[in-house]
DNA sequence: AGCACGCCGACT
DNA sequence: GTCGGCGTGCTC
């Protein structure tokens, strides 16, 4: 191996211009110290001043004028080190290596500092002078024609105090200006820092609920084990409403009592106000909480009270995952099973193994909690990778909804074509004469309320993206992923055919229809377009808890966070259209969303009851599903992925590819698995595709995927390493982006 | 972010 | 001519 001469480095300075690598000459005694990940001290800009930098890569040779380069001045730390930041830089690193991206990509999801747009509202400056001198300093600087003082000074006279960045944003004033004014004494510069804390709610009220015997069975065992380096993650398996919160606070106050700090991740989606303020009424101050109406400069914020260490307690979404504490002690996984767990963006990192690996990095736990744990961390606490942990139990004696599988063919073939099938109706009556609350949950994943024509078979779809259209009942189809829209036609673009009629049923039109036969009933209605507008989520749930409605209709959005107590009637339609997606996580999923909407019915004190509706009432995933039966939903279902060769049997690299021109990304594919086979000694059933996407085209983007699978990782990413050098070699790939997404 | 360079009006 | 202020562009 060639010995490298040369880092590319990005400098630690927040601000987008300097949103690139530079490259250092590494001096010889520095040769054995510094590697990708370093943090380095560098000399940069005209008066050399010393900064800090990140080393993203090591090269062999100058890519500019080599007496232009400069030397790296020392290391600050090899590798995984002492101070927090290091250890996410190797985190970072760790990044890249698994899930493919460049470290400049991995580093900015880690480090957030450097990927936000807008500079933090920090710095502000603010007028020093009274009326009568302002007015003499303004007409100063018009004799003196300093037009860029007379602008500042004026806008201050009318605001007194202004934000930096307006000043050298919209007024267009240099430093160099405000430097010279401050000097002067008209103005000072002020740094102050304003965070704004997401929570307002004054105190803490410390209310402690006393565990019970499961709940305080499992706390004691992991704080038990708590230095037993063979128990790094516990996988808490606990029923909806069997109390898993609690267990997480309980843990968190063991942490906060040992001087640490922790990390909650939960899905964005039951990031309500509910959950929050749980834990919020439980830490009080020291907590913060991120979601996505955080702007990057508020988010920033946060993470900066985490680094000086004004809080102890950080829950959010995926990306709460890198906030910076200082001695980091536990990471909470909520609902470990959720797919929002795995970015969308490159590098597509999954929070649940890049928590394992930070905890790893940090010496601290992973608690991984879920009523349907992901078939990945279920197998690795079976193989005793995971201390496993299991609530049998509700915790407020509340008893498990009975469930009732109602077969739709049957009701099809007695002639009922409503979405209701008898057994719904009538429960659903029942419930209503009781004066009780009814969920109706409608599972649309992957799916919608496309139109086709009953003579050819043609369904209308969007000219522009490879999707179907969805019929809305304001008479027009509409494009869910570009927006395009047009009329509903009056016939059959293709054959003329008057017979069109829409298959899917849309919560729209689901609503309409219980409508129709329960004409006395209040209905609310929660999807994608009355949850648009700000808070609309909250206010829907909200409102349904304040007994507003009676009957709440929505898609998988409902099934989460809130509890309602006085619902007793949890209605599933169409529980199996998700059951026949293109992905090899179908059944899974399917299983998931059946118990997360089954877990809503019964959480007060009156017996819940849920009804299935199904065509296929003999599948394993519905029958254990309708059983709440997760052990032998896993036997079956890791039998079928050990047969299929799907993680996490085996391992999974797929191959995102995406291009204008479809011929040149078939090429660029095809010339992938080509090289694929090559490496892989026996390739034989292990590379699949290249094949379209299931939507094959988004605006105009063609899309194609390959899938390679292998026994390890290691092997995985060895293959990932080859075709990344490969595509960053071959200019024949730079119209093509290109996308890995690993699964164990 | 910070520094230098080149432009422009004002003034000895 | 020169000086000081201003806007712009670059930093390995």
């Amino acid at each position: 191996m060639t010995e490298s001469l040369f880092a590319d480095i990005i400098v630690d300075i927040s601000h987008e211009r300097l949103d690139r690598t530079f490259q250092y000459r590494i001096p010889e005694a520095l040769r054995t110290e510094v590697r990708q990940g370093s943090v380095v001290r560098i000399p940069f800009g005209k008066g050399g001043r010393i900064t800090k930098g990140y080393v993203m890569k090591l090269t062999g040779t100058p890519e500019i004028e080599p007496s232009r380069i400069k030397d790296i001045c020392e290391v600050v730390s090899g590798d995984a080190g002492t101070s927090g930041e290091d250890r996410l830089v190797a985190l970072a690193a760790w990044m890249r290596e698994r899930y493919g991206s460049t470290m400049v990509q991995a580093l900015r999801t880690v480090i957030p500092v450097k990927q936000k747009i807008k500079p933090r509202q920090k710095k502000s400056l603010r007028l020093l002078l009274d009326e009568e001198q302002t007015q003499e300093k303004i007409a100063f600087y018009r004799q003196k024609n300093q037009r860029a003082r007379l602008r500042l000074l004026e806008a201050l006279e009318v605001e007194q105090e202004l934000p930096y960045e307006l000043a050298t944003g919209r007024l267009n004033i240099s430093a160099a200006t405000v430097k010279a004014m401050e000097e002067q004494g008209v103005l000072a510069c002020e740094t102050v820092a304003v965070y704004r804390n997401p929570v307002h709610q004054s105190g803490a009220s410390n209310i402690r609920i006393p565990l019970n015997e499961e709940q305080s069975r499992i706390v004691e065992d992991i704080r038990r084990n708590w230095d037993n380096p063979q128990q790094t993650v516990s996988l808490i398996h606990g029923i909806t409403g069997s109390g898993k919160t609690e267990i997480y606070m309980e843990l968190i106050d063991t942490v906060i009592a040992r001087g640490q700090q922790a990390i909650v991740l939960i899905p964005e989606i039951a990031l309500t106000y509910q959950t929050v303020m749980r834990f919020y009424r439980r830490f009080g101050e020291r907590i913060s909480i991120i979601h996505s109406r955080l702007s990057a400069g508020e988010r920033y914020d946060q993470f900066q009270r985490a680094r000086a260490g004004d809080i102890d307690v950080m829950i959010g979404p995926r990306s709460a995952l890198f906030t910076p504490f200082p001695d980091l002690g536990i990471i909470i996984i909520d609902e470990e099973h959720e797919p929002t767990y795995q970015s969308e963006q490159t590098p597509r990192y999954h929070a649940r193994e890049t928590a394992i690996k930070r905890a790893e990095l940090e010496h601290a736990k992973v608690i991984l909690g879920s009523a349907t744990p992901s078939l990945e961390a279920y197998s690795r606490a079976l193989d005793g990778e995971y201390a496993l942990y299991t609530l049998k139990k509700r915790a407020k004696n509340s008893s498990l909804p009975e469930t009732v599988v109602a077969d739709m063919r049957r009701e099809l073939a007695e002639g009922n074509r409503s979405i209701l099938g008898r057994t719904l109706k009538k429960e659903l009556e029942q419930c209503l004469a009781r004066g009780q609350q009814a969920m109706l949950f409608l599972n649309r994943r992957g799916y919608s309320g496309f139109l086709s024509c009953r003579a050819c078979g043609h369904v209308l779809m969007c000219p522009h993206c490879d999707v179907s259209l969805s019929l809305h009942n304001n008479g027009r189809m509409v494009c869910h992923y570009c927006g395009y829209t047009e009329r509903r036609p009056a016939r059959c673009p293709k054959c003329g055919s008057e017979f069109l009629s829409g298959f899917g049923i849309g919560t729209q039109q689901a609503q309409e229809m219980v409508a129709r036969e329960f004409p006395q009933a209040r209905i609310l209605r929660m999807d994608m377009d009355t949850t648009r507008e700000k808070d609309g989520h909250e206010k829907i749930l909200s409102a349904f808890a304040n007994r507003e409605a009676d009957i709440l209709i929505g898609t998988q959005m409902i099934v989460k966070g809130h509890d309602f107590p006085d619902v007793t009637l949890v209605g599933i339609l169409a529980a199996d259209l998700s059951l026949f997606a293109d992905d090899y996580r179908a059944s899974e999923r399917t299983f998931q969303l059946i118990t997360q909407a089954a877990g809503r019915a019964g959480r007060g004190k009156e017996l819940g009851k849920v009804v299935i509706q199904t065509y296929d009432p003999e599948h394993y995933c519905i029958r254990t599903a309708a059983a709440q039966d997760y052990e032998s939903f896993y036997e079956e279902e890791i039998s079928y992925r050990m047969v299929a060769g799907y993680p996490p049997a085996r391992k999974m690299l797929s191959i995102h590819g995406t291009c204008r021109d479809e011929q040149h990304l078939g090429v660029a594919m095809e010339y992938l698995r080509r090289l694929a086979e090559r490496i892989y000694k026996n390739s034989e059933g292990n590379i699949i595709g290249p094949a379209p996407e299931s939507i094959a085209k988004i605006q105009e983007v063609y899309r194609r995927v390959l899938y390679i699978k292998a026994g390890t990782m290691e092997e995985l990413t060895a293959i990932k390493d080859r075709l990344e050098q490969y595509i960053e070699a071959n200019d024949g790939y730079r119209s093509v982006g290109i996308q890995f997404d690993m699964n164990e």
